[in-house]
DNA sequence: GTCCAGATTGCAAACGTTTGTTGCTACGAG
DNA sequence: CTCGTAGCAACAAACGTTTGCAATCTGGAC
């Protein structure tokens, strides 16, 4: 009785436990090739791979199928709040497909983002999910990635060279603007991202476009750029807005990180948000319902963005030549306090 | 001049590229093994390496070497803003030594717990570094997890089997009541976590710590215990608080979930914070520094625990025989505006 | 009775490394 | 001049799978 599985079971440990050979036993115990075996000889096989608890062994198999199940998903930030529903998009659409994921953290570093990239090739993903594009990223197309299915998340490049998913940024901010000047205001500032990002670059985009078709001027003294998504950016833009001599009455802002910037802004020069400034975010971060005031924003669906995304990936996978297809997740606004009339002067 | 290098170079080809056999480019690409080689053959071979843009196959080397590089990371939600830290310390720390880290979430459910490891004993992980620990948690001693390296993190079992790294948890909880105390707070309730997690288990006991040792007394009518981390149950716990009889001036909560649904409770029933109730949460999550009344809090080092964590779980995969160790990191309270000295009746 | 098709299974070669062992060369000591 | 030895490189055998091909067997049609 003195069981001793400490080792583990190999696939000829099996087979020599149910009577046949190696090469039998894989043929029975793996979904595609079990037809190709006599039913009581399966019944054997299974039997004795789970009386020695046998599981294959990951890296014969991939050595042998040339197949890691592996795939890479690059990120800047995991601590992000941005990034975890989208991850976990990604991997509970991978699991059950028998995928697992590489997940690496590139902060905005380019050469990090290439060194990442070598060690998941090195370590054969069978695909990467991205989600540190820029609007112009050449990395792509250096030749350590040629050929592996990409798809890129959140952030796209302007060619459309990958399949990648996103949210439809220009929708967004338009349905931002079309809600401060609902509640009747016209002088609308806007705290733009990065013109190197989509999301910079089509948020603000959306911007123009929303103030342009409803007939009012968007000036470039009611535009700042900010140099990131970082919140003393967001205060620094907002303290730069209040310091110009333009007037305006609301703040779009391209992500709630700015957004909290702007808001401590507001704040430190002594005006009331929304009495004074009505703000609007882009994320609907986690507790920004429960700041002062809590914030309007616009709800992106992460968790689908990622699940989308890992779900292209895989078609691409099986189906090399497939086609490139750019899919846009509709935005949501979340309407909460920050944003009211604008008070009469 | 028909660079083609399209498919990935292989060992023997660097070698023939190198005019050596391959053990010897293995011997000479290999850090331990270099020396064994002539100075020249080793730069002929690096030459060539690089010229053909190699990289080593990683399923075949851990199919030679019987060592995957890899460790699993499983943990209960990347999406609680409390892990992404921890995993980032994982990981940095592991990168360096050509370690990589499979993350899985899992839930609060054992059994996907169960099937979260198996596959990663699949993938032949090294070890694994486990943030689900429950006080009493059975499934580490099941014979597939035998003799594989683990260390806890964060939460701990009651039993020290296994290596761990955690935040004091009673000195957290200590230093709360503490604070509580020197403004003058007699009647402190308490907002448990669930008693099977170190965590909650913890902090409670140093709370009854804390108030015993200044001789105030604690008495049951001011404890309250939360199934979970949910700020629902921060909500329903602080409510039924408030409508028992016994009066109190504060709350310290098991962490900050649940003092923001204490704070909703707090709120719905017309009382101000901290005018009324002094609040303590526990974490120092991510923009409670902005919600209204910023919250005080117990702040954990979690970057430092994951990075510990990997540190400890290395030297226990290179040695395996190691000492069992339990690391107990220092936690730092943080005042902020929930918490002011009790109004005079 | 012969032959063929179909159903099962076994054989053996790969996949790309690492590493124990052996073989070669040259050099210094005796 | 011989021998031992050090330094270096090659050989070959693994690691645990999968899979094309060949081999065996069965039963049925002619």
């Amino acid at each position: 009785m003195a069981e001793e599985p400490s080792e583990r079971a190999t696939l000829w440990a099996v087979a020599r436990r149910a009577g046949v050979h190696a090469a039998t036993a894989s043929r029975a115990l793996n979904e595609a090739t079990r037809p190709l075996v006599a039913p009581d000889t399966i019944a054997r096989v299974l039997r004795a791979a789970r009386d020695l608890n046998y599981h294959p062994n990951h890296a014969a198999r991939s050595l042998r199928t040339q197949r890691s199940m592996t795939i890479g998903v690059v990120i800047p930030d995991i601590t992000n709040s941005l990034f975890p529903p989208i991850v976990r998009g990604i991997e509970d659409f991978l699991a059950p497909a028998g995928y697992v994921a590489l997940v690496a953290n590139t902060g905005r570093d380019v050469d990090r983002e290439r060194v990442v990239m070598r060690e998941m090739l090195a370590r054969s993903v069978e695909g990467i999910v991205l989600a540190t594009a820029r609007r112009d990223y050449p990395l792509l197309e250096e030749p350590p990635l040629r050929g592996l299915p990409v798809v890129l998340v959140n952030r796209v490049t302007d060619d459309a060279l990958f399949s990648s998913v996103s949210t439809d940024d220009r929708l967004g901010a338009r349905l931002a603007v079309a809600h401060l000047l609902d509640l009747g205001h016209r002088r609308i500032a806007h705290i733009a991202g990065p013109d190197s990002l989509s999301t910079g670059f089509g948020r603000k985009s959306g911007y123009l476009e929303g103030m342009r078709s409803a007939g009012v001027s968007a000036p470039a003294s009611l535009l700042v750029a900010a140099d990131s998504y970082a919140e003393e950016e967001g205060y620094r833009c907002a303290s730069e807005l209040l310091g110009r001599r333009s007037p305006f009455t609301a703040i779009l802002a391209a992500n709630d990180m700015l957004a909290l910037g702007a808001l401590r802004a507001l704040d430190e020069h002594g005006f009331r948000c929304p009495e004074d400034y009505s703000l609007v975010g882009f994320n609907d971060m986690p507790l920004v319902d429960r700041i002062t005031p809590p914030l309007t924003t616009i709800r992106l669906p992460q968790y689908e963005a990622g699940s989308e995304a890992a779900r292209l990936l895989l078609d691409r996978i099986r189906q090399r030549d497939g086609p490139v297809s750019a899919v846009l997740l509709a935005p949501k606004l979340v309407v909460r306090r920050s944003t009211c009339p604008p008070t009469p002067v």
